[in-house]
DNA sequence: TGTCTGTTTCGACAGACGTCGAGACAGTGG
DNA sequence: CCACTGTCTCGACGTCTGTCGAAACAGACA
């Protein structure tokens, strides 16, 4: 069961827990590389951008995939598996409640992406 | 000449005049998030995100291919074809002095996307 | 000029990705 | 219990991606 190959994802993690310094900061190790590009690569499609950018700003914290799918000229079966690499990214979380499934946007994943990118106003500026 | 189909990339844009809020506070549309996406997608790759590391945190803000070539188990060719996908992504700028080639970072750029991410600590908590 | 080193382009290949239609599963309500 | 709606999984398809080796290009230097 313990599948410990497995090479562990952001979804895994607590994400309050690790950090990351900012990429122009200090050069990024190949783990934490290895772990953060996902979550990248996630965002890497404007599609996703999107969904990502609808849950996060929903009023409550939580979309439901019932007034997700509709934005796109795509098949529910697309809408559902770009919701699903969101959430093997470690972006979001789903919860089923009674008919709906509700999405949730991990701030805490969020700001580990954006202090890895940013950048200080260049020193004394 | 002007190819005006060609859909307008990040490497084309000032990235000072266009402007993100937060993916958290409005919906990124969609144009925004073709225009975005690329460039999430260009670090999605750990490779690539240790590159663009690697650049952005070089003393003197730039890097040279003969440096970054050797830090990794790949060919020559190899990381080449991925410093130009972030290249074409506008992530970095390319720019050959003599025998060497530099890299350097877009931080303009990388501020967007960082914007783009960042939340506010939840409003009064 | 010719040669050498550093970098990119080209062509090829296996594997991953985005999309769809069909079907399976979950919950609600008759 | 059965039908209905919402969501996900499965299998398939064409395209894109990461990697390589071979070859082309650019500068430096003898």
């Amino acid at each position: 069961m313990s599948k410990q190959a497995a090479p562990l994802t952001l979804a895994d993690v607590t994400a309050e827990v690790f950090c990351c310094q900012p990429l122009a900061q200090h050069r990024v190790p190949a783990e934490t590389a290895a772990l953060l590009a996902p979550a990248f690569k996630a965002l890497g499609d404007p599609v996703r951008l999107q969904l990502m950018s609808m849950i996060a700003s929903a009023e409550g914290g939580e979309a439901c995939v019932c007034d997700l799918t509709p934005a796109f000229n795509l098949t529910g079966p697309t809408i559902s598996h770009h919701l699903k690499t969101l959430r093997e990214a470690g972006l979001v979380d789903a919860e089923r409640r009674g008919t709906w499934v509700y999405y949730r946007a991990r701030p805490a994943v969020l700001r580990q992406l954006a202090a890895l990118l940013s950048i200080e106003p260049a020193t004394a500026s």
